[in-house]
DNA sequence: GGGGTGACCCAGT
DNA sequence: TACTGGGCCACCC
């Protein structure tokens, strides 16, 4: 698999994450490595900085629950709109972990 | 080829 | 709960 078709799976993945749900930078990565063979959650937000602005990035979080620096007050407004509940300054990933249903 | 960096994750204290 | 150290992979100088 060539570096941009990495690229835009984890794009087109970050598109599939339903309203009201979130996924961290480390699951993106473990789906992706059944279909690429490797990956890693670094590389997935290396990738979310660059071209995160073409999809939902903001249901894209930390596995603890944690906003992209830069850009906490946005991600928060726009995941409060979908309903999202926030512990504290994180997210209870816990409760709105999204996985996809058919791995292709 | 070598060294530093980053929208990360896990384990220990 | 917050801080620290190690591991990981790809990119840039």
């Amino acid at each position: 698999m060539s570096p941009e078709e990495y690229v835009e799976e984890v794009l087109c993945l970050v598109e599939r994450i339903p309203p009201g749900r979130v996924m961290s930078y480390g699951a993106i990565a473990d789906y992706l490595a059944e279909r690429s063979g490797r990956a890693s959650a670094r590389r997935v937000g290396s990738i979310m900085a660059q071209y995160g602005g073409a999809v939902p990035w903001y249901r894209v979080v930390s596995g603890a629950g944690r906003l992209p620096p830069g850009h906490e007050q946005e991600a928060r407004a726009r995941l409060m709109e979908e309903g999202v509940v926030f512990r504290g300054p994180r997210v209870a990933i816990a409760d709105y972990a999204w996985w996809p249903e058919a791995a292709g």
